[in-house]
DNA sequence: CTATCTTGATAGAACGATCCAACATCACTT
DNA sequence: AAGTGATGTTGGATCGTTCTATCAAGATAG
């Protein structure tokens, strides 16, 4: 790029002895243009080391392939496993994604949006930040940037969404242990605000009030998710008088962390407490025992959302959709055997 | 971007009643514009909602403030807090990534070089696939990109470099299960051909020999590695008349699921067979037992690897640098207990 | 009173591509 | 022989910005 003199478009044309218009044809395969000058343009192409400039293009067509992604932590395997489909999705249709990482923080995203729109994208796909401010998203909205949110349900009926269904996966998941005999279910991690958190909370509040339990508050543990804060979140329930047999945790990651957290208290996941974790992320397969989890199908809302953005890059005015995915009960060992059977412990790992 | 009437550089000078070249000066804060033309352009700018065209910029400038990131697997948490700290460390210095993924596949990180160049990084930081083309640089070369190789040690010293030392990771790791009294140690996946891969079976083969240990092929298992393919290496030695009592794990994501394919042998790693892996991803810390690793520091690696790169496009002239960075063992539970010690399992889970 | 220096602002060319309208050829018609 | 079409090629304008050189006007100097 920094080179002093460039091969261009003209050098091309100078050396095969065509117009510049030609070398363009030829470069964007054109049908008009004659096999021998074709050949001719493209011996000079390779003679001279010739090198694209998309820019330039893009700069006079006013047009993009490039698809802007934010994310809030590319470390949470959920997002990585969404980013991968979106990756795909756009890569089958032409276009290609600008990976950026909002950290969780409402200013970086803001300043992040206002960068990859100057860059020039074609569209832009947002998780968005936890406490995002409506401003960047107006902004958006005046600029005509094709947007799909994707994951978190920031409220704003002006752009496209792709996102799972949270509510529903919590009343899955709270059914399934309410099923398994459990009357005491704790819902571990998260923090009030957060829109993805408080609908599962509500899912699993409607599926207790439906089976006649009493919802007791101290059930219900807020904390910043990390690797670590689910230890500490079980080891609060574990201290009530009346303890919880069983455990919604907010993601898988604070799933894998009580699971620890049992461990420091002599407890053994799976056998004296039952858990299910949110997400649906590779790792939980791994995990000893295996974690069952509500898959909110990340590729799912991954490629649908890839779609989204493409479609609406291309028909900047039709109506706006909302795609919410179904979410899929994926049980394992850790939900396996209820509390109340003494029934003596089954072989965790079968086969 | 696809509005017809974009507002331009122009339409602010002819709202605010100055030249364009005027404008141009007022975004870029020039010290020699008038205090009260400033605020008389930067009033028509909000009024007219413009936005900065960077890519026309950079084509009048020949510059760009984006670095091409070409990664292997997004999915594997090691890429990913490289990705994190190359992040970081760009955007410290006022340059953006562009993420995107080979899959391992050479054929797709050729093409993905080629559009990342097209659309004008200033430079490119590289994990190179197993089975690389020499070709693919040969064209970076030419081109005069800057390039910084990561990771992957591909052969080729016209490139800076920033990586682990395998091969110290690997006798490190040797030598601490030597210590706890292991004779019979395994090597667990990985492909013959991948450079890394290749580097720690030289320091492990190193290792064993300055013990005067016998080296035996049969402990040494090759496989694509996967989130499940230590369930089929380590089921491999289990088979053997004279099975390891120890073994070293390609990686950490092998290393959990050699965990898994002892527990499916009634076998319970860290007490039946000692397990030390490689990489250093947070999940190790996470599993059960945790998992004793080689880090390869990959933070130290990414921000180095920014930094080289972004040094370069600054000057393009200095000599090649390569910086290894020398690993960590981080002792965990899985290599706590020497086999031949038939002391009472200690407890695995201290408070 | 002319000469020189500052300060602030500007016009036109340039970056590397594409678009548009025009223009030769040459081959058929009629 | 002139008209019509198809085929292949082309020069100039253009996208939105920055660069270079220049300039007007006022200040300072001799």
């Amino acid at each position: 790029m920094r080179s002093e003199n460039r091969v261009t478009i003209n050098d091309i044309a100078r050396h095969s002895g065509v117009s510049r218009s030609t070398v363009s044809l030829v470069l964007r395969g054109s049908s008009r243009i004659s096999k021998a000058t074709v050949d001719k343009v493209k011996a000079s192409i390779d003679a001279l080391g010739y090198t694209y400039n998309r820019s330039a293009a893009n700069l006079r067509t006013q047009t993009s392939q490039a698809i802007g992604l934010i994310i809030n932590d590319l470390m949470n395997p959920f997002f990585t496993e969404l980013t991968a489909a979106i990756e795909e999705a756009a890569d089958r249709e032409g276009f290609f994604v600008y990976l950026v990482q909002s950290n969780e923080d409402p200013e970086r995203q803001n300043k992040l949006c206002t960068s990859l729109v100057e860059h020039g994208v074609a569209g832009l796909i947002i998780c968005p930040a936890t406490g995002s401010p409506r401003e960047t998203f107006d902004r958006l909205h005046t600029q005509r940037v094709p947007v799909c949110i994707a994951v978190r349900p920031f409220p704003d009926d002006r752009f496209d969404f792709s996102g799972p269904d949270n509510f529903r996966a919590a009343e899955l998941a709270t059914n399934e242990l309410l099923e398994l005999g459990h009357e005491r279910i704790a819902f571990l991690g998260g923090e009030r605000g957060n829109p993805s958190r408080d609908d599962r909370v509500a899912g699993y509040f409607k599926a207790l009030q439906q089976a006649g339990i009493t919802f007791d508050p101290e059930l219900v543990v807020e904390s910043r998710p990390s690797r670590q804060s689910g230890v500490a979140d079980v080891e609060k329930v574990l201290g009530l008088p009346n303890p919880p047999t069983a455990a919604l945790c907010y993601n898988d990651f604070v799933a894998i962390s009580v699971m620890h957290g049992l461990r420091r208290n002599e407890m053994e996941p799976g056998r004296d407490m039952a858990l299910i974790g949110f997400d649906g992320m590779p790792e939980a397969e791994m995990s000893h025992p295996t974690l069952s989890t509500v898959s909110l199908r990340p590729r799912l809302i991954g490629t649908e959302a890839a779609n989204l953005v493409i479609d609406r890059i291309k028909s900047a005015d039709r109506p706006i959709l909302r795609r919410v995915q179904s979410p899929e009960l994926v049980l394992r060992e850790s939900s396996e055997a209820p509390r109340q059977s003494n029934s003596p412990t089954r072989n965790r790992n079968p086969r």
